[in-house]
DNA sequence: AAGGATGTTGCCTG
DNA sequence: TCAGGCAACATCCT
């Protein structure tokens, strides 16, 4: 479910419920957060940032991740137990399966609000300085690190670098800038995409590598577990570009 | 129909 | 002491 154009749909359903400024009638769940903390505390607004779902109050947080099978319902209950439910005068949230933490104070200060690729502040100039603050990271890495690209998940990872006809095991060190600076940009256009296809239903149907045997052009996909995290990545070997690591930099 | 995945944390081990 | 490995979370798709 939740890379972070999902979340983005997320906050965009609750902010069409218009609650904010309604006091938090009951507050339940398992999640192990202090409840009588946020009771009867006003809705601020709902956010996002990145994979992180947010519910803010005048001076706290409540932080929302739903990892890999969270899920949520609104004025609606799942027969499992809620993690975390959430009444208002006019609605309720119900989420599931995910991590809940609550943070003192606001959300505008918590947060690099430069490094959400779905946020209006995206700032790609930044991304690009802190890409190559890690010249030996592999670019699979790089996307997944969400304190450079928040929000950037398996399927975005896969689709923008099938883009931008880079492959996985690419070092940033060895890829030229220029074509750095357009993985950020199709990471970011990507992004806008997926969010466009997943509200029409056609997300999957969109997929160029992900998943699949065969890309666009007709050449095998390669699936190979990469990087740190060992997650999936399908590429296309004649599409997408190897730099040999180190060419340009004597004595690598 | 078993196995794995759009993700992260935190515990265990060496 | 710390980095790496991997279970846990509980659901849905293939």
């Amino acid at each position: 479910m939740p890379e972070g154009p999902s979340i983005v749909i997320l906050k965009e359903s609750v902010q069409a419920l218009q609650l904010e400024g309604q006091p938090l009638l009951s507050v339940s769940g398992t999640a192990s957060i202090d409840f009588k903390r946020i009771r009867n505390q006003k809705l601020r607004s709902f956010n996002s940032w990145g994979k992180h779902f947010l519910i803010c109050f005048d001076d706290c947080t409540i932080r929302i991740h739903l990892l890999m099978f969270g899920s949520y319902r609104i004025n609606e209950r799942k027969d499992s137990k809620e993690r975390l439910s959430l009444v208002f005068k006019d609605a309720e949230l119900n989420f599931y399966t995910c991590s809940v933490k609550l943070l003192e104070g606001r959300d505008e200060d918590l947060y690099d609000w430069s490094s959400d690729i779905m946020s209006r502040h995206w700032a790609p100039a930044r991304a690009l300085e802190k890409l190559q603050a890690h010249p030996d990271a592999l670019l699979c890495d790089a996307l997944l690190d969400q304190d450079i690209f928040s929000g950037v998940g398996n399927i975005i990872k896969n689709e923008a670098l099938y883009r931008s006809g880079l492959q996985p095991y690419n070092t940033v060190a060895a890829v030229p800038v220029a074509r750095l600076r357009q993985l950020i940009g199709d990471t970011r256009r990507y992004s806008a995409d997926f969010l466009h296809w997943k509200k029409e239903g056609t997300l999957k149907a969109h997929w160029a590598v992900h998943t699949k045997k065969v890309c666009p052009k007709g050449h095998t996909v390669l699936k190979e577990y990469t990087g740190k995290t060992k997650r999936r990545s399908f590429f296309c070997p004649l599409c997408q570009e190897l730099y040999r690591d180190g060419v340009g930099k004597a004595g690598k």
